[in-house]
DNA sequence: CGCGCCCTTGAGAGTAGTCAAGCTTTGTGG
DNA sequence: CCACAAAGCTTGACTACTCTCAAGGGCGCG
């Protein structure tokens, strides 16, 4: 575990933009908004904000490596990630998105584990980190911080158990559904019926996500483009009919 | 958040065997073996031993409910408890069993969400619990447990990010054949090729915890016993190749 | 003795994966 | 500004894995 403070070595992220020099005004005021820190100790939050290393990356750039040993923890504060998981036989699957404000790269951190996937930006992303040693400093200092972080995990593992159901039990169809509706509750802006999903997703993302192949998740989504339950514009999704989406995810039409 | 004390009330659990008073001897010295504790401060444990509410369960109790809100950490002492998430339409999954020391129920814990599945016991068992307000005291005082938490939330999380990957990619036969390694893995004795899990295992449970059928469990296991793979006896799996077993996880025979 | 639980096995059908081809859009370099 | 290449998307046809439906056997328990 080298480097304490902000001599940021190269360590895990390639493609850091260095016209960044480390500590910008507006990332550092979003730590505040972190769930990670929501109600830690105002101390805690400072000596976070002072020891965090904060990076630009570039789109579709790595952040971490599947197999790699979790050294550091993971923020976002702009932009979004996905975390995506190779088999040996050469199958994808997107293990979850992180948002603004979430946490990511923490599950592996301290059980000895390696990183079960590879973090990539899923657009032009600021990027909070400390290290496992800081971290640990910061619990210490605000237990409130570990809570929050045991509060995350725990609604990653939730919905990670949904999904593992979905894939056991339901059609293709609905699971497509259903990973729509994830993703706009997670990071959708809009209303009751209408919603956009900020983040950009092609095809193949969203096969993966629902755990199918490229081929079937696009004729499902080109058929509700076609009825106008959605619509794509540049890797965009809207949704124009949450209701309609709901019904067939909980397997409304057949 | 009711009873802060020894108090036991009959909230969540039903079936209790009030032959046991409540503190255990047996029970209470392995308090010190479990995860979550290890390497707490001295003090922390014994906090954790005296406030503990341990109950004896007997086999196929409910200890908590899928849907109610999650109040207790909860930790096997002795035996082993599975996890079982039911859909609206009747789909079923075995979430994940924990075996003795592990810790389950946390991960709806900090977050206000509710159980994401039904806790049975797999067999007799020795429960111990904590209420959400002990907890937080017993991290207060130490907060390596809220790391050890993480830590164990952590795994779980690769693990179910695992099982997602192989759903979406990997044929029954292979995944049947994880599950089994998996388990091996976790509650098993025995040497590198020999191995036993001591969780009893119905064909049912084995289907629910690979994502498949009854029927499509029930033959793969029946042609696998045929072939000296391996054998059941009352519900309980002995592995006798692990090699082959490990083979066949990794795709290779087809 | 009968009922319930668990396991096995067979036959048929359908969802979704695989293979294949062509279209649209985006970006790059001449 | 156009040509070409690369990436992403759509669609069709075929195949097969695995689910569904169905029936029957073994075992323990009331």
């Amino acid at each position: 575990m080298p480097q304490t403070g902000t001599q940021a070595g190269p360590l895990v992220v390639a493609g850091a933009d260095p016209s960044v020099p480390g500590h910008g005004e507006a990332a550092t005021a979003s730590i505040h908004a972190m769930h990670m820190f929501s109600g830690a100790a105002p101390a805690a939050i400072e000596a976070a904000r002072s020891t965090a290393r904060i990076e630009r990356i570039a789109r579709d750039t790595r952040i971490f490596a599947q197999g790699s040993p979790a050294r550091r923890a993971f923020a976002v504060v702009t932009g979004s990630v996905r975390i995506v998981q190779s088999g040996a036989d050469g199958g994808q699957i997107i293990c979850c998105f992180a948002a603004r404000g979430e946490s990511f790269g923490i599950a592996a951190l301290f059980n000895g584990e390696r990183q079960s996937g590879d973090a990539l930006a899923a657009q032009p992303c600021e990027i909070a980190s400390w290290s496992q040693a800081q971290l640990l400093a910061l619990i210490e200092a605000s237990p409130r911080i570990a809570i929050n972080l045991i509060g995350s995990l725990g609604q990653c593992l939730l919905e990670s158990h949904n999904r593992v159901r979905e894939l056991a039990t339901q059609r293709c169809e609905q699971r497509i559904a259903h990973t729509l509706l994830r993703l706009a509750g997670q990071a959708g802006c809009g209303g009751e019926s209408h919603r956009a999903i900020s983040i950009p997703l092609r095809r193949r993302d969203v096969a993966e996500t629902a755990g199918t192949t490229l081929h079937t998740a696009s004729r499902a989504l080109a058929a509700w483009e076609k009825c106008g339950l959605l619509a794509t514009r540049e890797q965009h999704l809207m949704i124009h009919d949450m209701p309609a989406l709901t019904r067939i995810a909980h397997g409304g039409d057949n």
